[in-house]
DNA sequence: CGAATTTATATCGCGCACGATATAAATAAG
DNA sequence: CTTATTTATATCGTGCGCGATATAAATTCG
């Protein structure tokens, strides 16, 4: 293997890592999310379900999927099962029968207080400060986007 | 609601972002390694085992669990898979039983070549260079590592 | 209008990922 | 040496997450 070679694999290496250090922190994050969730009986997923209710309810299950980039094989178990705990209400929407609007019942509203504290827990655990934190989020929607769209 | 609450919503809904754009950008990242990885048989965290084995051969589960932050309970099925596939073999380490010692067959050796060029098409994907790369992965190994250590 | 196509959600199978627990080997303690 | 504890892996149950497919409603096209 002459220089060039080595170099260039090199470069691969680093990269190979930049997506297990994603992997991994989402890992991670999940792991500091996990203890703070269990309180009001949410998974991470779910989490970002109701945050993106809180923010606007009444939206179906194509409107989350778009927001949190996820199909209706991931959403609707997941939509029945924040129902089955009565945080949310499913129903047809009455003008377009396909689709199915899920909005918040009181008991959903009411965790968002619950959830407030859970932001700051995240942002202290991360020892990061807000530019950090920031730029940080920019480069990885950055990286994100980019990757997906390849097609 | 004062001005002070509402700039500390603000940075808790950024810091909140940051958390959703990494754990997006796993699921984005996944959606890149999906075709290359199809076309030699592996999933992505398959794919991780192999390049650990690729670079250090015969690793203990527990090695391999503490590299790639995953637990047996993760891991053994996913080596058993590998094992079914033929690329790894699996055998008690005969010095202390308790211990199973991963190591690479011919046919997983054989996988590397046909692996090589994975890594320059994910960074090609990315639309990064590798200065942007390497600062990025600092980063968020740094958030991963302290996410980490909170007990 | 009526058939073909598109759109929105749901179902199914498979592979993670982890907490809780089990099992068995190795080590420590008495 | 025997018992207790620790260590290493495996098993089980639950919840994602997605590709492939199904179903039914809405829209388009002839």
């Amino acid at each position: 293997m002459n220089a060039m070679n080595k170099a260039a694999k090199e470069k691969l290496k680093i990269e190979n890592l930049l997506c297990f250090s994603i992997y991994s922190a989402t890992h991670a994050m999940n792991q500091v999310y996990k203890p703070l969730l269990k309180k009001i009986g949410l998974t991470y997923p779910q989490y970002l379900v109701m945050v993106a209710l809180w923010n606007e309810d009444e939206q179906t299950v194509g409107q989350l999927g778009d927001l949190l980039i996820l199909e209706s094989s991931t959403l609707t178990p997941l939509l029945k099962r924040l129902e089955t705990r009565s945080h949310v209400k499913r129903q047809r929407d009455p003008i377009d029968e396909r689709k199915v609007i899920v909005s918040l019942t009181q008991s959903g509203r009411s965790l968002q207080t619950k959830a407030d504290d859970i932001p700051s827990c995240i942002l202290n655990a991360s020892k990061f400060n807000i530019d950090q934190v920031i730029k940080l989020h920019e480069q990885i929607i950055e990286l994100r986007d980019n990757l997906l769209t390849i097609g």
